[in-house]
DNA sequence: CGAGTGATTGACTTAGATCAATGACCGTGG
DNA sequence: CCACGGTCATTGATCTAAGTCAATCACTCG
């Protein structure tokens, strides 16, 4: 998911960041593309205006994520991106991008897999956003996210984080967790979660 | 999204079709990849199975659905894969691909283009899915299906279909309509749906 | 014609959102 | 060193929108 996982340090250090007030505009609707943009700290709005000057957001890119990897092989983009407070991006330019996708075929090969492994892994996520039950999105998380022991979750980040992935308040995540402690099907010790047998 | 937009014929013209019945396994966690699947007739359901027996879904893969892409670049598959009803399957095979990846680089980098563009697509799809008011999200979803007239959005396939696709139920979908409707925000005619200014 | 399906509306229930309050913990600045 | 502001974790009370169950009508197809 990160860009180290597929691009060589040699493009990476070509990279430029760019420093966003809260509200700024980082593109816009029609402008030519520059590249693959990396949100370094901060956030990133996506959305696109109708002419009534409805807007509908199309992502919310957060730290770490990059935004409009489609926009590399299109010459314009066809949405505005604006800063949700105070933003660092990093911009891997599309020059950069295809000399190193040319001069190393393997490199696209890399991004090419990172990008099957995000359609897997948001499909994922959006067939876990389909499960109506708290309980029930959590036990598919746990499920799909125990490590190699088969049985235990260890939680990277806060639960209110957790609960904002999984779709619920967290306020409902708690509740679920407590549930699920109360009736054996789990035991929490900081940090991490463990199954229990059924 | 469909192979046609990123395969050349004489790839595609390699495929071997299967027909599975309604819990036949497609392969097996373990299995050697063979390719990449596209489902032509039925669903296709991607479990995977925690060893206390307890199985999560990583996807149904509808008719016209491409899966598990990822593991084009693995060896093994990492999932279980079942028909559900009577089904038919297309197999790309991993060396008929490569090889066209190979002989034509183009084909590699429309394929890439097609992941990205899910990869965007999927996460519009998750940022609806966030919005909890089945009002907000058929805005949602109207905003960003209106036609060249910036106003009218064909619907292709039932109400009930669009329902699944919003992860409503149709009920919840019937209702917003209406209300749009009785509020003057939207116009009914027969397949399309019209936006009225505000 | 009858079976099957989509579209639609009504009545009722409920799970989760919302609002609110509390305690634990942590860094920081005086 | 400690008081203070901030955030996370947690629990309670209440509300409501959407889910669930159910019935009707229109339409198509064999």
């Amino acid at each position: 998911m990160v860009s180290s996982d597929w691009l060589p340090d040699t493009a990476r250090s070509a990279a430029i960041d760019r420093t966003l007030r809260g509200g700024q505009a980082l593109f816009r609707s029609g402008d030519r593309t520059a590249g693959l943009y990396e949100v370094v700290k901060g956030k990133v709005r996506l959305v696109r205006v109708d002419r009534s000057g409805h807007e509908a957001i199309l992502q919310v890119a957060m730290t770490g994520d990059t935004l409009a990897e489609a926009s590399l092989f299109s010459p314009t983009y066809h949405c505005d991106a604006f800063a949700v407070g105070d933003t660092i991006v990093r911009l891997y330019s599309k020059p950069v991008l295809f000399a190193e996708f040319k001069r190393n075929p393997a490199t696209l090969q890399a991004f090419t897999v990172m990008l099957a492994q995000q359609v897997m892994a948001l499909r994922t996520v959006l067939q876990r956003r389909a499960i109506r039950s708290a309980r029930d999105r959590v036990r598919h998380f746990l499920t799909l996210n125990v490590g190699t022991d088969g049985r235990t979750v260890r939680l990277r980040g806060t639960l209110k984080e957790l609960a904002a992935e999984l779709g619920l308040t967290h306020e409902a995540l708690y509740r679920a967790l407590a549930r699920m402690a109360a009736d054996r099907e789990v035991k929490r010790t900081g940090g991490t979660i463990r199954l229990l047998a059924v």
